[in-house]
Parts: C-alpha cells; sequence; structure tokens
DNA sequence: CATGAATGAGCTTTCATTCAT
DNA sequence: CATGAATGAAAGCTCATTCAT
C-alpha cells in the first residue's frame, strides 16, 4: 500500500513537473533532466513509467485535454437566456486560459510539430467539446425566443470565442511588443472580454 | 565585387535557411547544423554573421516582421467603400498567412519563449502596423456614409481579423485533431473567411 | 562487484589522468579530450562522475592538498633534537616537491586562477598542516634548550621553507634562462637546500 | 606623422591590453578575443604587429623583465651602510610586485609553460640582475666592516629574497584558503616584510 | 600600411536513451 | 517494482589562424 502510494506519487509529481517544463520550454526546450529534476526524481524514472520522452509528452497533452473536456463539463448554465449564456462561454474560455496557461502553451508546442503527438493519441481525439453542445443549444433557444439568426454554426461560434480568447492569452508576449501596450493588465483583459461579447453576440443577434 | 555579393550570398542564404529551419522546428528544435546544411554553409559562418544563435534568430524575426509591414504598406485599396474595404483586408490577412505560415509559427515559438528574443530588438518594435491605419480610415468613412457605428477601435477591428485568422492556421494540427475536419481545403478556409467577413461587418454595422 | 570495480577504476583513471594534464598544461590548456584519451575513456565520462571540468579540477585539486596532507602525517621525527629536525623537514619539503611536481604546477594554475575553484571546496580548507605543528615542536624543544629565541613563529618559519623550496621548483625555467645556470642538476638542488638550512638555522638560533 | 601615430598607439594597445590579459588568465586562457576588444582593435592586427599569440606573448614577457631591470637600475642605495642597504632591496622588490602583479602571473605561466617562450627571446636572457651586483656590492662592504661573513653568495642572498617575496605575492590566493588568513592586508604584508629582513640579515651577519 | 572576410578544428556541455540487475 | 550505471551523438560556441586586397 505504502509502496503503491509512493509509486504513484513518483508519476504523478513526473507528470505534473512535466506539463510544467513542455508549457514552459516546450517539447524541444523541455529536457527531460528539468523534468525530473523539478519533479525530485531521475531521468531513468521517465522511462520506467512512460517509455519516452514522446510518451510523456502525449500524457502531458492527454491530461491538459481532459482537464478543459472536465471544466467544460462542469460549466452548468441556464440555457433559456442564450445572450447571458453566450457571455458566460466566453468569460468561462477566457478565464480558464488566464487559470490555465500551460493549456495555451502546451498546444502551441504541439502545433509547433505539427500536431505529431496527439496524432499518436487515441485518448485525445475522443474528448468532443462540451461547449459546443451547450452553445447550440443557447443558439437554438435564442432561434427560438425570436433573437437570434437562423443560419447560425454553433462550431463557429465556439471558434470564434476560442480563436479571440486564445490567441489573445499566446500572443501576448509578441503582441505586447507589437502594440506597444501591456495586454495583460487586468483592465485590458477585461476590456477584451468585453470587445469579444459584443463581437459574438452581434454576430448572432436578428437585429441589432 | 564578387567577393561582396559572395559575402551578402552567404548571409542571404543562411538567413533564408534559418528562416525556414527556425520556422519548422522552432527555437529550440531547430539546430544551427540544420540551418548550416541548408544554406549549404557552416556552423561557424553563422556566428561570424550573427554572433549567435540567438542572434541569428532576431534578425529572422525582424525579417518576418518587416515583411509583413511591407505587405501591408503595398495593400492599396478604396477608403471610401468601407465593407468591401474590410472584407479586401480579411482576405490581405487570411492570404497573407496562408503564403507565410513561416510568419505564423516564428511568433507561435517566440510567445513561447515568452518574447525574449523581440524584447531584444529595437528594429521589430518599429514597426507599426499599416493596416491599423487602413481600418481606422474605412471606420472613418463607414462612421461618415452613416453605416458603421461610432464607437468601434480600429485596433479592436485588426485584432478581431488576426486572431480569427491567425488561430485557424497556427492551431489546425490540433483543431484537426479535436474536430475531426480537415480545417485545410480551400473550401473550408474559404468557409472561414465568409466568417470572419461576416463577423466582423455584423460588429461595425450600425444596423443590421 | 565487478561492475564496481570497474566504475572505481574509471573514475580514479580520469582522476589521475586529470592530475596529470592539468599539472602538465594548467586548468585552461588542460583539455577534457587530453584528460579522457589519458584516461582512455571519453569526455562524457567526466560529466557523469565529475558533473563538469571545473568539478574535476577542484576534486584534483583536493586529492593533492590531502596527499600532501597525508605525507605530512607520515613525518615522524625525533624532535629533541631541534636543529636535525629543521633539517629533516626541509629535506622533507624540497623532496615532496620534486617528487610531486604536479603539487606546484596545480597551486600555480590555480593561483592564475585566482584560488576560485579552492574557494569552492570545503575539503581542500580543512586540511591543517601537520608541518607547523611539528616545526611549532621543534622550536618549543630548541627554546627550551637554550639554542632557539623564543620569538620565532612557528608558521614564519614554515613559510620560510616553503617559499624558497617552493620558488625553486616552481619557477626553475624562468630562474634558468634568467640566471643562465641549470638549476635542475642534484648539486644545485643540494646546494640550495643546505643554503635554506643554513638560512633557517640561523633565523631560529639565539646565538651563532 | 599623425599616421604612424596611430599605428604607434594600435601596436601599444595590443601590448598593454595582451599584457593585462595575458597577467589575468594565463597563457592559455588569454585569448586573442580578450586581447583584441580590451585594447579596441581586431585579431588581426595582433598577426600583423606580432605575427602570431606567441610572437605576441613572448614580447610581453620580454617588456615585463625589462620594465623590473629598469626599475633595478634606478634603485641607487649607499651601499656603505649595508644592513640597510639589504633592507632596501628587500622593500623595492616586495614592492615592486605589488605594484606590478602581472610580473608575477606572467611569469607564473610562463613556468606552467616550461619557460618555452622565453627560450625563444634573445632579449629576454640579456637582462643581467642589476640586483645581483647591488647585493654584492652590500655583501663587500658588511664583510670590510667586519659585519658580515665572508663565504655568502649574492646570488643566494638575492634569490631568498625574490623567493619569499614572490611566493608570497604568487600564492596569495591557496594561502590564505590553507592558512584561513587574509595575506593581503597591509598590516599582514609588513609583517612578512619584516620577517624577510630578519631572515635575511641573519643569515649574513657574523654574530648576532 | 592596414584590414575585412573567412575558416577548420577544437572546445565544454547537454541530449535522450540503453544496459544490467 | 524500481533504479544505479553508463553512453553515443549532437548541441552551441570559441579557438588561433589564413586569405585576399
Amino acid at each position: 500500500m505504502t509502496v503503491k502510494a509512493a509509486t504513484a506519487n513518483t508519476r504523478d509529481n513526473i507528470l505534473q513537473a512535466a506539463t510544467k517544463v513542455f508549457a514552459r520550454y516546450g517539447y524541444d526546450g523541455g529536457s527531460l533532466e528539468k523534468i525530473s529534476k523539478s519533479a525530485k526524481s531521475v531521468d531513468r524514472m521517465i522511462y520506467y513509467y512512460f517509455g519516452s520522452k514522446e510518451g510523456l509528452f502525449i500524457e502531458v497533452l492527454e491530461n491538459a485535454y481532459r482537464r478543459m473536456n472536465d471544466a467544460e463539463l462542469k460549466l452548468k448554465l441556464n440555457t433559456s437566456q442564450p445572450v447571458e449564456g453566450l457571455n458566460e462561454v466566453i468569460g468561462f474560455v477566457l478565464s480558464y486560459y488566464r487559470k490555465h496557461p500551460e493549456f495555451i502553451t502546451l498546444l502551441n508546442t504541439e502545433n509547433l510539430q505539427r500536431g505529431k503527438h496527439i496524432a499518436k493519441s487515441e485518448r485525445a481525439r475522443e474528448y468532443s467539446s462540451p461547449a459546443i453542445a451547450i452553445i447550440s443549444e443557447l443558439l437554438k433557444n435564442g432561434v427560438a425566443q425570436g433573437m437570434f439568426r437562423k443560419d447560425v454554426s454553433a462550431r463557429n461560434v465556439y471558434l470564434l470565442i476560442v480563436a479571440t480568447a486564445y490567441f489573445y492569452m499566446s500572443n501576448r508576449y509578441t503582441l505586447s511588443a507589437f502594440l506597444g501596450e501591456n495586454l495583460q493588465t487586468p483592465q485590458a483583459i477585461e476590456a477584451w472580454q468585453s470587445f469579444i461579447s459584443s463581437a459574438v453576440r452581434r454576430n448572432v443577434l436578428l437585429k441589432l
């Protein structure tokens, strides 16, 4: 029992450390040494539990997706109020990205790798987005209430929200340099959220 | 003369090769050997011309920004037709990202490095975006023509366009896996462009 | 068991080779390749066992100090005959430097580095010199026998012996060129030892 | 004229910079880049003026010897007072080493190279030590005044002085660590000088 | 008289991984 | 079930030097 607990700990420690290190340094920049040191273990244990650097990264990715999925699943909202509902979804996404910056950088490095690891993961592809379903429901109700346009795709609205939220967080370093502004102040983020809300709402409303 | 030409060639070859390699493999994954081989030169020359891997990367970044800037400068459009103008800007951005995928991956790896290289570049921060000025002009004319809302920020419209275009290209690998669709078909891209156009237009119009 | 023996061997081989190479070429001139080749191993093993070139050098230094210390500890002499005792100490020091020229060159290169490595070694600073204690005993007895002056410092006598012996060996190349003599012949060395003996004896004697 | 002055400047700048760099980092540790940067010139100029790194180092060494020689030549003292004269010589040597630490470290690195460079210099070997001649005169007068022993070698007295002074300065870093004292305080240096004086005087006096 | 351009060889160090029990 | 020992290959970088005008 104690042994098993210890085992689980080492494995979990490595997984957590790897998430941090890969999120901070990317796949190539995240060396096994950085990970094992951060996990207070040794390189060898990574091979013992995960087989390879790639295996470890895949599990890190899967976990990140799973946590995002779980968070979306917990998102309970009153779908009878479509406009407010959309705002809540937007708030949720932006908030999630702020609280889980590792999700963004992990996806960044994975896209830099051309999705090579996620292609090897069966689990990661199983996560259907609960958020799209929620948006779908909101759009349906909005249409029923005569507020929303009929021909709006939930998938597109979802992508619009995610794109604007993700881009803002993901590219904050180059954007800050480019725009000469600090995008990370609470006010700046709030202003961006307000703008997204407006854009999304105007995109779905039948009449302004 | 011949020597100088040869010199310029070696330097340029390295710069071009580095752009490709860094865009393909990221900063950490882009080894000097890959670059020098691709440039048909040797590692040593990188240090001769650029001082360090970092120095080379900074110049690669600066070039990418400069080319984007130059392309925006060449964007001449009739600002008296605001709606069409916005569509042209959207088309330009999406098209530029499609034709210059290296721009996206370079920014991706730089954001993974937390903007540490661009912070060292004086030149890169000098590029003010001509596109924002163009959008500003379009919005002004749209307001004058009684078509657009008054309180719309050109910077936000620019970010909305860039975010949706960038995200779609940047995250196409993980998105494809996640959505179970191929986002790279001409039809898919065209559909996305059409959606962005609609979203942007609806965001600025006074009445739908 | 065999493995552990082999392990110890590789480590020891590197340590011995490093001692020779650093003593011969100094810290900067002593490349890891020279060391690993001499140890019939590879560069990588130096990092495995010693972490860095610096770590290896520190251990080489510590060993040199330890061996000197051990040799002094084995120096058993009849302290009831102070004059003869001092001569024996002088003979020991000169003889040790002749038999262990690496000790001198290692200290030379370390002083060239401004003692930066020894400053990082806790062990090296722990060696108190047994020779000073011996000289102290000899001086005490000499005073008791009415032969030596009272106010002579053992530390100074030790430094006088070490300085003259060390300098003669350490600077023999430039001195030979400068004086136009060969200082390394047995006769020359014996003459120098005889001179040191006289100088030390006259320094401590109450009356000549 | 201006060109020639500029030329002389570059050469001199390199020579001065090289003296500092070689004295600080030794022959192997003193890279041409460090030297040329310190001289605000470029590596190529070293080859232009000195032919090679070795040629530069030889000239640095020769200069160091020449300056020491010149300083000794300027040492004018009243040889009719032998004891005071010896003290002045001791004071001069210690003081010179304190003011010209580069002389010590240059000799250190050259001895580490086994005198390989000085062997190639014809000039360096031409410097006969004026100090030995002075000591010889002092000893002669001391004998004539019935104060000094007859059979004392000026060369040995010179070496005794130089050895104790040189060793103290040269090995101050390792000695400080070993003895657990700071040897570089003015008081410590003065105490050592006083000890050397006593040792030298007692070595030459007929009766104490 | 002076120098910009170029370079081959070597440097220390880090990489992900396998061996062996 | 877990781990200490060992490693080949490659990384980024610096070295003293020569080419060419």
